[in-house]
DNA sequence: TCTGGGGTCCTAGGACCC
DNA sequence: TCTGGGGTCCTAGGACCC
């Protein structure tokens, strides 16, 4: 008898930024010791924490001098993508050994959909074999959760860490989903968990509770409620679709400040150089973008995004310069500032374009453009923008 | 606890079109 | 004078994740 429940692994590499720096540097092997921060400025956060700091109260996202306020002999290693990616690289590859269903869920975390090699093979020994694998081969340690959804699998990757194996199966939701805190909960942050808290939904299991749905509903939609019940109940996707992040949605840098500024030709000098950054890889990557966009957070945290939409989809540096600079004009209140950023949203493979671009040059363009600026500018001068309480008001 | 950097997804309002 | 309805695009902000 054949049923249609489908094997789902999440493999998750454990502490993966210490890892590598770990792989790189055995002297850190088993010390306290956190991936992040900064030289230069004292606004560093912690990226990732060995188990050995963990173990101290360190965490990630935690400030670099509250850090060793803590344990003071903290040894910091500063970031260094390119061997995460190198990494990243190899994990991906060994999994692929395995199944060729894979979704790459971020750069230490793989869906693999392992139906069809639990065929010939139990899913724990193959689970196993992956985990010592890893071990072995690039000493990257990680956990792995069995299920028949995505979000099971995710939830069950999470139940041990460092090294576990977890299985969870549809009849064990009961027992060993119901009783996690909701703040566990795979979607639910920090904004949401205390609201659910309040409302007396203190376990994964009380939010299935009925009586409970209606105060729910007070504080998210019905779509939103009903889809989190789905999750947990393992009535959500078992799909993997490999394709579904190999091309980025939006491409962005941005940058905090060592010091505040308020001088908006240095800003403007940052953001200069942030938009070449972007660019470059939206150029090495073969993609193409049509919305350009800054970001300025001030010194109490706010933070505005401000962004326009081209006409085409392009590549043009000059282009992407051009608007940025407007924006930057139109909108900078000379307030100090803490980070700026730049990006470019609506991105797709420039070979996917339908319009051939390369028929309009960058002077072409922007002449359109500048008509098109002209002709809206022409109207508005002539019918200021009205608000409907100003036409209430004259009516 | 004075809060990084890179993303995805969702929502909501307004403009505009038919 | 009092107010359609659906669809799509754009902008902005927010929540969340690693």
């Amino acid at each position: 008898m054949k049923n249609n429940v489908k094997i789902i692994f999440h493999i998750d590499l454990n502490a993966f930024f210490a890892s590598c720096a770990a792989i790189k540097d055995p002297y850190l092997k088993d010390k306290a010791f956190v991936v992040g921060g900064s030289s230069t400025s004292r606004r560093g956060v912690v990226s990732t924490a060995s188990y050995e700091a963990r173990k101290l109260g360190i965490h990630s996202a935690m400030n670099i001098n509250d850090a060793l306020r803590i344990f003071p002999k903290l040894i910091t290693v500063p970031v260094q993508f390119s061997l995460y990616q190198k990494y990243s690289r190899l994990f991906f590859n060994f999994i692929k050994r395995y199944s060729s269903i894979i979704l790459e869920g971020s750069i230490d975390e793989a869906y693999v959909d392992m139906t069809q090699a639990s065929e010939t093979k139990h899913p724990l020994d193959i689970a196993k074999e992956i985990q010592q694998g890893l071990m072995a081969e690039y000493q990257l340690p990680c956990s792995i959760g069995i299920a028949s959804t995505l979000f099971l699998a995710k939830m069950a990757s999470d139940m041990k860490k460092p090294l576990g194996i977890t299985v969870l199966r549809k009849k064990d939701i009961v027992d060993k989903l119901f009783p996690l805190p909701i703040k566990d909960m795979y979607g639910i942050g920090k904004k949401t968990y205390p609201k659910l808290e309040a409302l007396g939904i203190h376990t994964i299991g009380d939010f299935t509770k009925e009586e409970f749905k209606i105060k729910a509903l007070t504080i998210m939609s019905e779509q939103s409620y009903q889809s989190y019940l789905d999750h947990i109940l393992g009535r959500s996707s078992d799909i993997i679709d490999p394709k579904r992040y190999a091309i980025p949605k939006s491409v962005s840098n941005e940058t905090t400040l060592n010091y505040n500024m308020d001088e908006p030709e240095a800003i403007m000098k940052i953001i200069r150089e942030l938009l070449e950054t972007t660019h470059e890889r939206l150029v090495k990557e073969e993609l193409v973008a049509k919305t350009v966009g800054i970001k300025l957070r001030d010194t109490e945290f706010l933070t505005i995004n401000r962004s326009a939409t081209l006409q085409y989809h392009t590549d043009d540096y000059l282009s992407f310069l051009n608007a940025v600079e407007t924006i930057f004009e139109e909108n900078y209140n000379n307030e100090p500032i803490r980070l700026v950023g730049v990006f470019l949203n609506q991105v797709v493979l420039k070979k996917d374009l339908k319009v051939d671009y390369n028929l309009f040059t960058y002077q072409e363009l922007t002449k359109r453009e500048e008509s098109i600026y002209q002709t809206i500018k022409t109207i508005n001068d002539k019918y200021p923008k009205s608000t409907s309480k100003g036409i209430k008001k004259t009516s």
